[in-house]
DNA sequence: ATAAGAATCCGTATAAATACGGATAGCGAA
DNA sequence: TTCGCTATCCGTATTTATACGGATTCTTAT
């Protein structure tokens, strides 16, 4: 008798990416594709009546990202491994998500063996960074001289801060969005130093490739 | 005796996308992939010794662009079809690229029948635009009475316009990159105005948008 | 019930971004 | 050559963004 299938889930929000992927991953025989998501909230509420192994997470997604699915899924489902999958080779959001508990992390110009890989090394040791990312870590480890890198930059922002995140990624003025959101333009002003302090920007370029880094922005 | 399958050129970037998109199209046999590629140069260089009728090109590359590549291959290979992929469902981007000679364009959101239909498409007629984008061109011709739209925003940046365009993205200020670069500020305000124009940005948030939209940004 | 923290709000002062004007050098078309 | 166009450069004025200080309300933990 053959050994158990590897269970997977595969979540993105772009449907050529997603469908490619699972493509790629079907050449694996012992590999399942057992669910298919475009996002978090549509994993999780398939994940009520299905069981997995392994699940590929985009981090820049529309509604439940990356982040907040992870958190979501290892409180709910903590025996599933939790693969990222990235755009962005940016240490503080491999940081963030392995603060966040994710098992692993790749970039999408990763090879598919490598995808492959990191699948088996979650289900056999539990996580999987490979060389440069795992450097990246230690690095911040040793720095700051804990297990757990005390990270919080990029934490939540609040539905408020995004509404103006946005506003100003359509490039509008504080003064615009003062008078769209019927308040005063000093309180504009407060939330945007909030928001260049919870990610870590100096100005509104940092803020607006942390909005794209986050998939905040809709198209 | 069967029909002569279509030749087709893959390139894009990240490899997991690319792979994973020649792996969809495998499915159909009437297509044969001919040609993969990871940006325009790639591209150019292989086109040398083979021949294909369709390319799929990323609108976001580094190294030459989905643009860049199109004026090119339009110049030197006037009878390959070009369908260009974007993330980012932007008219400024169709219409530029309707302007420099693209046949098609395609979100990377959409399914791969999609993507099959508009390779049949440009292979048959010529062209492919699907409802909604043919919507925003027609649009814009009547808007304009031209055959042509006299799009010029997003008109190529120049070299030191590039350079500032990024440090700019880097969260650098003004007067930062003026000492860097041994300018005056007066002279790095200077070039972020002609990067407004030419972007048709009001402000910070639109460069650094338009730089990732374009693949400025290297990671 | 109180203390601590976060989210929301506002005013004022300084730093930075943007608008306007203008100069030079190079390049291709007329 | 001369004209027009663009890239590059610089100074000054105005508008916007950012820093700092402080308030109210709400939640959560003690």
């Amino acid at each position: 008798m053959r050994k158990k299938k590897i269970k997977i889930a595969v979540t993105d929000d772009q449907q050529l990416f997603r469908r490619g992927l699972i493509s790629l991953l079907k050449e694996f025989d012992e590999l399942q594709i057992a669910v298919e998501a475009v996002n978090g909230n549509n994993l999780l509420e398939q994940l009520k009546t299905k069981h997995i192994d392994v699940v590929l997470l985009d981090y820049e997604m529309p509604g439940l990202d990356g982040a907040e699915t992870t958190a979501v899924l290892r409180e709910k489902y903590p025996e599933i491994k939790i693969l990222i999958l990235t755009m962005h080779n940016d240490e503080e959001i491999i940081l963030h998500m392995v603060e966040k508990g994710a098992h692993g992390f790749l970039l999408k110009d990763y090879d598919i063996e490598i995808v492959v890989d990191a699948i088996y090394a979650v289900m056999e040791n539990g996580y999987y960074f490979n060389p440069a990312i795992s450097k990246t870590i230690l690095r911040n480890l040793v720095e700051n001289k804990k297990i757990k890198p005390s990270f919080k930059k990029g934490d939540e922002l609040s539905e408020r801060e995004i509404e103006i995140l946005q506003m100003i990624c359509a490039e509008f003025t504080s003064k615009e969005i003062a008078e769209k959101l019927f308040i005063a333009g000093s309180t504009v002003n407060s939330h945007k130093e909030s928001i260049l302090k919870k990610t870590g920007s100096r100005n509104v370029a940092g803020m607006v490739l942390f909005a794209v880094k986050n998939g905040l922005i809709k198209e």
